[in-house]
Parts: structure tokens; C-alpha cells; sequence
DNA sequence: GTCGATTTTGTGAGCGTTCTCAACGTTCGA
DNA sequence: TCGAACGTTGAGAACGCTCACAAAATCGAC
């Protein structure tokens, strides 16, 4: 146990002032003669003073001057990029940037949002997990503002930043299509979150605009790790009637994608969501639906703000673009 | 601006009971007659009500129930497996992880800090900027136990969790070695940073046992990003003596050499501190020193919380264990 | 019934700040 | 010389909670 820290009170005492005048010198208030500041700093120097955060908030009217971030998994470079961006803002508007994350878990998901409103954040940007938000948000809502990124849970009233998921990923198909696939295979997340619904819609309108069926049986979904999605690439190409190409819901599902289909001696095209690092040296094509993450954050979180400093028009959702770019090589020969 | 939060003696208004009653519920207090906990959830539930934690904490022996993790970028999936390590032994111990970062900055790190001890954080993990940090940790250390991970800054008495970086650098030059490489490239971060310094020694002392003589032209430091290192390593190349083979001092500078020493026709051998992604589907041979990045986190946030505890024993420096792993693929054609 | 022990509730004093208000100089024009 | 105006300081009341203590209610054993 450290011993006590110094309070105002010391620093009053210590130089013969009221804490007032103490006060007054650390919040460099306007009436405050140069002598008098400079005892005040010269004993808040000696005993190492630092004002306590904790009591200064518990007046009304201060506060934090921190927003949280609560997203699923650091683990995902998606997340890290938007960190980046909100973090970014956050210091340009002098708050502070705390991050949390829920593993996926929407009971984790809650009590760490009512953590953080407990302790009077001024705003929360929040990637949320899958599962009905309506009551939390409600609870919530009225404790603290709330941006919601990447994903927007149904009937919540309040600003958001999302990728055109569904634009992204029927470009990605039709890309497929035009360089002469025809059955292309899905493996996809979480069905649950709405970006997984949203990209297989746009998967499933590309394929019905080409006049091609949908079928079932190439679509697997709920892949959670690297490794399912290993597995689930291989059992697809294991079917009688492999696919000739595979879309991949995600950045994970694609690093898993790439593993599953590469000791495979068939050619299989592979298309997927977000970027994915390295991927331009693999001696293989791979199309890859991008977009600026670290925007994202930063559009996300000035929305917060717009919310913190008593902005009240109506809720926005941002729909933040998608572009396709060809990584790695195209027609070189594929060892093995 | 949101109305008012229902406060502790709005709900003990509502029951028709005092403050003190209302506080026992909330904190499960033995002495409690059935009926009133209910009439008193009734009214916490009516009003949406939720305990002020900066209330709360203002009373001596609270605790944040908070430990930070301050590190030094997010977008490198080295500190995302240190946080999952960090945040995971947090949830063990009741406590929340808040996570900052410094963007190398050594005055950033500082305010951060500053901020969160004002905050009244139970506990830091900090992985430090390269920087002399005697001051600010004699500073600081009277006020929060502080582990450092990573990086151990001079002179300053703390636990720390660090890599076996000299054997690790020195592992994979041996193996460099021991191919038959002769002349091997080092291309490097931040100099000043303990870890490159030591990565450096590594490579030196295994040239030295080897008998070959270093040669500081073979030898690129201060690249921060992967381009630099990709244009490090293309003019490590242009030399009209080019290296066999480059070490990558860490995850971001291996990206950049392999995207550098791809377009070249010789036949380069990589090695690099830090496991990177996809790796092992790149048509070439990579040795990586790996190590448990979690694992890392995990044990630095046990320190802590033994420091948190009350435990006052000699600081401890953890040295993880590393290994020599061969990613990639050998003997294989490259293209182009 | 009475008394003591035990359970249940209330009172009120902090915790370390900020901030309003009042008090006390000092200056200076009338 | 007086007092208005201003600069400079201090006293003390919050902020919302916890906790030590006291008071009141309940229960049993006699």
C-alpha cells in the first residue's frame, strides 16, 4: 500500500493558502496574484501533488473527458485500425480513448457498458455483438450518447457507422463471375451479425441477377476461427461438385480460406472481405473487397462528439465505401 | 444533455427508506429484511438507477477495480495478443483492463500516465517509449504499481516481462548460419529501444562466434514502418556486395524485407523476431522466432496483481522463452 | 412482562475537489 | 476623504456514495 497522497488540503497547508487559491492555480484561474501562484506551485512540486481525477469529476458538470471503445476482439487488425482513427480524434478533442472488449459475449458486452457509464464516460462507440440491444440501449442511451460502428442492432435509434456490405460483397461476386466462375462457394462468420446477413444478401443478389440459383450447399456459415474456416474450405472442395471459386466473409474467414484451398491442386479462385496483410505475395490471385478502417474510427467518433457537445438532430448512419482490388499474382504457376 | 441521473438518495426517497438501506442492498449487506431489499429493487429498477462508481471511489479503500495497459501502437498484432493476455487475467481478478496508447511518443506516455494514476488506476502495464524514464516512474510509482512488458526501461526498479531477445536473434542467425548464409543483412527498428539493442547484440555475438567480421554496411536501423524497411532492404540488395540473407529485427520490418527482397531475382534467405500471418503460404523459406505473445500479457498482469495485493518482495524480470520455427515453403521455385 | 441479545434501520460525518459568495485589500476618480 | 470598482483570497456548501455509530424493532428465555 502506497502511503496517502498528497491532497489539495496539504498543498494549502503546506503554503499557507486556502485550497481555493490552490484551486484556482491548478485550474489557471483568472484572480490569482503571480507571488501567490508561485508558493502554491512550489509546494505542489515539493509534495508531488496531482489533483485526484476521482473527486474532481464528482462535481456536477465535470467530466471524464474519456470515450470508450468497446469492440469484440483486439485480435482482429480491423479493430486496431479503428482504434486508430477513433483514438486519433479523441486526443484532437482532448479526451481520452479507453478500449474494452466483449470476446463476443453479449452478457460481457453489458456489464461492461453499464461499467462504463458507471463511471461517467462521455460517450461510447461500440462494435455490438449479436443479440437484441433494444433494452440495453434504451437503459443505456440516457446515461451517455452512443455511436454504434460496423454493425447496427435492429430497432436502435442511434448514429452509426457501417461498411457497404452489401454492395462489397455483390462486387466481389461479380467479379468472380466475369472472370468465368460459376459455382462460387460462401464461408462465412457469425450469420447472426448483421454484416454476415448483409454480405450473403449481396452474394446471393449477385448470383440471382446472373441468372445462376442459389445453392446451399456451398454456403457454410458460422465459422468462427482460422481454423473452421480451414476446414470448411477443404470440406467444400472435398464435395463432389466443388466450387470453382470461394468468397470469404471476412478477414479471418480469409486467412482460413487461403489455407483450406491451397493444398488443393485445383485452381480456386478466392474473393473475400477486408484486406488482409501479405496477401499480395501469395503466388496465387486473390480479389479483396477494402475500405479505409482507420476512417471509420474517426468518422465514428466524430459523431460521438457531435452528440457530447449537444448536437440533437436526427440519428445518421454513415455508409462508408467499399473498393475491390486484385491482390497477389496472377497466372503465375501454384507450387505443388 | 441528458436529465439527471437518479441518484442513491433518489431511490431511498422512492422506497421510503434511508440512503444506508438502499447502499446495503447494493452491496448485499447481511443485515436486511427480505421485503425492504424488495421494495428497494423495485425502486432501483423503477428508475433506471445505477450506483455512481466516481461517488464510489472518492471513499478511501475503493478501488477503480481498473488496471491499464498502456502500449505503444494497436495496429501490431504483438500488442493485440498481449492485451487478450492482459485482459483475460483482468476478468479473473474482478478488475477491467482500460487500454491507451503512445504512438512512441515519450511526452504522450507521459500524460497518459500522469492521467491515468490521477484517475486512480489500481495498477499499469506500460509498455515503455524508448526514453529515459527515472523521473516520471519515481514519479509515478509512489502512486500505482507498475509492471513493464517488453522493454525495461534503465535504472528504474520494476517487474518487467521481456523476451529472450539476444538468444532469440541469436537462434536465428545460427540457423542462418548454418544454411550456408555468410554474409547476413540486418535491417532494424528504433535503435533505441532495449529489445533492438539487444536483437542487435544477438546478431553481432553469433557473427563473432562464427569468426566473421561485422560489417555495419550490412546493417540498416531506424525504420519505423514497413516501407522503410522494404526500401531498406531493396538497397541492402543494390549493393554491389548484397547480403545472402536478411534478419528482420521484428514482425513489421519482416513484412517490409519480404516485400523488398521479392522483386529480386537472387535468391534471398529471410529470418525475423515475431511470428507474422500467412507466412507459411508464401512460396519461400521463412524462419521466425516465435514466442507466446499471450502468454506474455498474461504473466505481466499476474505481476501486477501481486504488487496490487500487497506483495512486497524483489522485483522479478520475467524472460520469456523463444523459438526457432521454419515457416514458408523450402526448395520450392520462386516465381519470377 | 422484563431484560439482553440480535436484527434491522437511520443519522451524519467524511472522501477531495470545485464553486459561489462574501470579505478584504488596493487603486483612483470625484 | 470617500466609496466604487476591481483584484485577490478564504469559508463553506455541495457532489453521491460508504461506513461507524446510534437508535429502534424484534425475539427468546426467564
Amino acid at each position: 500500500m502506497p502511503p496517502r497522497q498528497p491532497t489539495m488540503h496539504d498543498v494549502a497547508k503546506a503554503a499557507g493558502v486556502s485550497t481555493s487559491t490552490v484551486s484556482r492555480v491548478i485550474n489557471n484561474g483568472r484572480y490569482i496574484r503571480p507571488e501567490t501562484r508561485l508558493v502554491v506551485e512550489r509546494a505542489i512540486a515539493e509534495l508531488g501533488f496531482h489533483r485526484n481525477e476521482v473527486a474532481r469529476m464528482l462535481r456536477p458538470g465535470q467530466t471524464a473527458n474519456t470515450i470508450a471503445l468497446v469492440i469484440e476482439d483486439p485480435g482482429n487488425p480491423f479493430w486496431s485500425a479503428i482504434t486508430r482513427g477513433a483514438e486519433e480524434t479523441a486526443w484532437r478533442n482532448q479526451h481520452m480513448l479507453v478500449v474494452g472488449s466483449t470476446g463476443q459475449d453479449f452478457h460481457r458486452e453489458r456489464d461492461l457498458l453499464r461499467d462504463l457509464v458507471s463511471r461517467r464516460v462521455d460517450g461510447l462507440l461500440v462494435v455490438p455483438t449479436a443479440h437484441d440491444h433494444r433494452d440495453l440501449h434504451t437503459e443505456l442511451s440516457r446515461r451517455a450518447p452512443m455511436v454504434f460502428i460496423d454493425r447496427v442492432p435492429d430497432g436502435v435509434p442511434a448514429d452509426s457507422v457501417v461498411l457497404d456490405n452489401v454492395g462489397g460483397a455483390r462486387r466481389a461476386i461479380e467479379y468472380l463471375l466475369t472472370t468465368g466462375h460459376r459455382r462460387i462457394g460462401y464461408i462465412g462468420g457469425d450469420p447472426a451479425v448483421s454484416t454476415g446477413a448483409a454480405r450473403l444478401a449481396g452474394y446471393r443478389s449477385a448470383l440471382a441477377d446472373a441468372g445462376l440459383s442459389y445453392d446451399p450447399g456451398l454456403v457454410s456459415l458460422g465459422n468462427h476461427t482460422v481454423e473452421a474456416a480451414t476446414t470448411a474450405a477443404m470440406s467444400l472442395l472435398n464435395r463432389a461438385d466443388p466450387p470453382d471459386a470461394i468468397f470469404a466473409d471476412n478477414n479471418r474467414i480469409c486467412v482460413g480460406v487461403l489455407h483450406g484451398t491451397d493444398r488443393h491442386d485445383r485452381d480456386i479462385a478466392v474473393a473475400g472481405f477486408d484486406d488482409v496483410e501479405l496477401v499480395d505475395l501469395l503466388p496465387r490471385s486473390v480479389a479483396l473487397i477494402t475500405y479505409d478502417a482507420v476512417e471509420i474510427g474517426r468518422r465514428a467518433a466524430e459523431l460521438l462528439f457531435g452528440r457530447i457537445d449537444g448536437g440533437t438532430g436526427e440519428y445518421r448512419q454513415l455508409v462508408m465505401p467499399t473498393e475491390l482490388v486484385l491482390r497477389g499474382r496472377f497466372g503465375l504457376p501454384r507450387p505443388l
